[in-house]
DNA sequence: ATGACATAAACGTTATGA
C-alpha cells in the first residue's frame, strides 16, 4: 500500500487554537513531528495571509491554505496530503474577520474551520454580532451538500454544564448563555454531531484554560474546541483525543492557552 | 478585586482574549 493510498483509509484530523502563529511556530513543530496529523485547522494565527511563514510548514511536509489578518484571528488548514481551497470567508460576516476556511481534502473529507466570534460581554456589541455570526454561519452551512463533512474549531460556546469547570454556575453568563446554546445547537442541528462527546458522553474534559491564576492546574477550564462531523465521519472515527498534556509548557516553550483536539478516522 | 498571562502593535501602553 502506497502512503497516498494509506491516506485515503486512515486520517488523523485536528482543530487548535494556536494563539499566534508565529509566537507559536517552534511549539507546533513539535506536536507536528509528534501526532504527525494529516489535516490541522488552526485559529487565531494573529498573522496577515501574506506573512503565513510556508517554508517552515513544508520542511515538515505540510502544505496551507490560509485566510489571515494582520493582528487578530485568522484561521488555516494544514495538510500533508492533497487540499483544494473550497471557501474563505463566512459570506456576510466579512467585516467580522477572518474567520472561515474550507478545503476538500483527497480521500473525500469537506473540511472546515471556524474561530467564533468571543463576544466579549453581554452587554458589548460584539456579544449581538457573536450570535448574528452564527446565524450566518448556519445559513451557510445549511446551503453546502457533502456526504462526508468536518466542521471544526474554536467555537467560544459551552455547550452544556458538563463542559465548563463552573457547571450549572455558568448558566447565564457569557459563553453559558441560552442565545448561545441555541446557536450551537443550531449548528448541530444541521446534521452535524460532536465527535469526542459521541465517544465519551459522560467525561468532563476541557480544552481551553485561561494563563491567569494557575487555571489549568486547578481544573478551570472549558470545552470550546470542537470536532463535529456528519454521519459518515462518526462511523469513520475511531478515536478523540483532547491533547491537553500539548497544553503545558514545553522544553521552555509557551504552549497556547488550547490544547488541540484530533481524531482518527478510518474509511 | 476586572487583577492574574500572553500576544501583537511602527509600541513602553493599550486592545484583545474567554
Amino acid at each position: 500500500m502506497t502512503r497516498r493510498d494509506w491516506h485515503k483509509h486512515n486520517m488523523r484530523i485536528a482543530t487548535w487554537n494556536i494563539n499566534g502563529l508565529r509566537a507559536r511556530l517552534d511549539f507546533m513543530k513539535l506536536w507536528l513531528a509528534d501526532r504527525k496529523p494529516n489535516v490541522v485547522g488552526l485559529q487565531e494565527l494573529k498573522t496577515p495571509t501574506e506573512d503565513f511563514p510556508h517554508e517552515e510548514f513544508e520542511a515538515l511536509g505540510y502544505k496551507a491554505l490560509v485566510h489571515g489578518q494582520k493582528s487578530w484571528n485568522g484561521v488555516a488548514i494544514l495538510t500533508n496530503v492533497d487540499a483544494e481551497l473550497r471557501q474563505v470567508g463566512l459570506p456576510g460576516q466579512e467585516d467580522w474577520g477572518a474567520r472561515l476556511i474550507t478545503a476538500e481534502i483527497d480521500g473525500g473529507i469537506e473540511f472546515t474551520t471556524v474561530y467564533c466570534p468571543n463576544g466579549k460581554s453581554l452587554q458589548h456589541d460584539d456579544y449581538a454580532n457573536k450570535l448574528a455570526w452564527y446565524d450566518s454561519l448556519v445559513a451557510h452551512w445549511s446551503a453546502g451538500d457533502h456526504p462526508k463533512r468536518v466542521l471544526c474549531g474554536d467555537f467560544n460556546i459551552v455547550p452544556t454544564a458538563l463542559d465548563g469547570w463552573r457547571g450549572e454556575a455558568g448558566a447565564g453568563t457569557i459563553f453559558y448563555t441560552e442565545d448561545e446554546r441555541k446557536r450551537f445547537a443550531a449548528v448541530m442541528d444541521t446534521g452535524l454531531t460532536d465527535l469526542y462527546r459521541h465517544l465519551y458522553p459522560e467525561e468532563q474534559a476541557f480544552s481551553w484554560w485561561d494563563y491567569r491564576g494557575g487555571a489549568f492546574h486547578r481544573k478551570h477550564g472549558l470545552r470550546i474546541d470542537f470536532l463535529l462531523g456528519t454521519q459518515a465521519a462518526v462511523a469513520a472515527t475511531r478515536e478523540v483525543v483532547i491533547d491537553r498534556d500539548y497544553r503545558k509548557k514545553l522544553d521552555g516553550l509557551t504552549a497556547s492557552d488550547h490544547a488541540p483536539v484530533y481524531a482518527d478516522l478510518h474509511s
